[in-house]
DNA sequence: CTCATGTCAGATAAACTGAGATTC
DNA sequence: CGAATCTCAGTTCATCTGACATGA
C-alpha cells in the first residue's frame, strides 16, 4: 500500500502548480503584476535590456507567445520597447521605473508563498525536492530535444 | 553554494509542468484527447456516471470551468450528458463508447511519458518525490482554506 | 425561502501554428 | 540569398466572475 497515494508524481506537479498559482495570483495582481510576468521581470532586472527572442528563450516559450505577453506588459506599463541601435530588426525590452519599483514586492510575495508551501520542510528536504525536480526537468528536456 | 541551483522548487514545478504537458500534448491530440481532459475521463471510467459538480470537485476547478471543459468534450464526442432521473437539476456525465475505447491508449501515453520523466529514478526516489510533492500540496491547500 | 446545480455571457491569460515584413 | 527578428492573424485551452433559471 505504500505506492497507492503518490499515484503519479507528474499529476501532483500539475496540482501543486495550479494551487501555487492561485495563491500567488491575487496579491500579485494588486501590485499590477501577473504570475507569468514575474520571470520576465526578473530576467530584465538581472540582465538589463534584452531583445524579445532572448526573453522567449529564457522563459522557454515561442516568440509569438512572448510577444503577446510583452504586449500585455507594455499595456500595463511594466516594460518599454525601444529600437535596438545595433540591430534594426530588434527592439530592446526594458523595465519601466514603476515595474522596477514593484518587482521587489512581487518577489516578496513569491518568496512568502513559497515559504508557506514548504512549511515543515527541513533544508535537506528542500534541496532534495529541488534536486529531484531538476532531474525530472533534465529528463523531459532530453526527450524534447531528441524528437 | 549548495542551495544556489535549486533556486526555488516552486519555479521548477512550473517548468516541469509545462515541459510534461508539451510532450504529452501531441500524441494525445492524435487520439482526440486534450491533456486537461484526461483526469475527467479517468474519473468517469472509475466512478461511472457523475454530475458536473462532482467532476469539478475532483478536478479542483470551478464549475463553469468544468462546464466549458465538458462542452468541448461533448463537442468532440467524448462524453454525453443525460438527465439525472433522481434530480431534475442535474445531468449525469457519461463516457461515450469511443472515449472508453481511446482512454487506455491515452493512459498509456501518460504512463510512457511519466516513465521517461522519471528515467534513472529508483523506486525510493519516486516515492520520495511523490511524498514531498504531496506535502507541498497539503500545505498549499491549508493556506487556501484558511483564507 | 434557501440552497444546490447548472447554464449563459463575458473577460483574461497563456500558449500554439502559420504567414509575412524587414533587416542583418 | 539565407537566417534571424519581430508582427499579425487566428485558434485552442483553461480559468475566472457575475447573473440567472430551476428544482430539492
Amino acid at each position: 500500500m505504500a505506492t497507492t497515494f503518490p499515484a503519479n508524481p507528474l499529476k501532483l506537479v500539475g496540482l501543486v502548480n495550479r494551487a501555487f498559482a492561485r495563491l500567488v495570483d491575487a496579491p500579485l495582481r494588486e501590485l499590477g503584476i501577473a504570475t507569468g510576468q514575474v520571470p520576465v521581470l526578473v530576467a530584465l532586472k538581472q540582465h538589463g535590456a534584452l531583445p524579445q527572442a532572448e526573453l522567449a528563450r529564457i522563459a522557454r516559450v515561442e516568440q509569438p507567445s512572448m510577444a503577446q505577453l510583452l504586449a500585455r506588459m507594455e499595456r500595463d506599463g511594466l516594460v518599454q520597447r525601444t529600437p535596438d541601435p545595433a540591430d534594426g530588426r530588434s527592439r530592446l525590452i526594458t523595465l519601466t521605473d514603476n515595474a522596477a519599483r514593484q518587482l521587489p514586492k512581487g518577489r516578496a510575495v513569491m518568496e512568502a508563498t513559497s515559504e508557506k508551501a514548504l512549511a515543515g520542510f527541513s533544508a535537506k528536504e528542500r534541496d532534495q525536492l529541488g534536486a529531484l525536480l531538476a532531474r525530472v526537468l533534465a529528463n523531459l528536456d532530453a526527450v524534447d530535444s531528441k524528437e
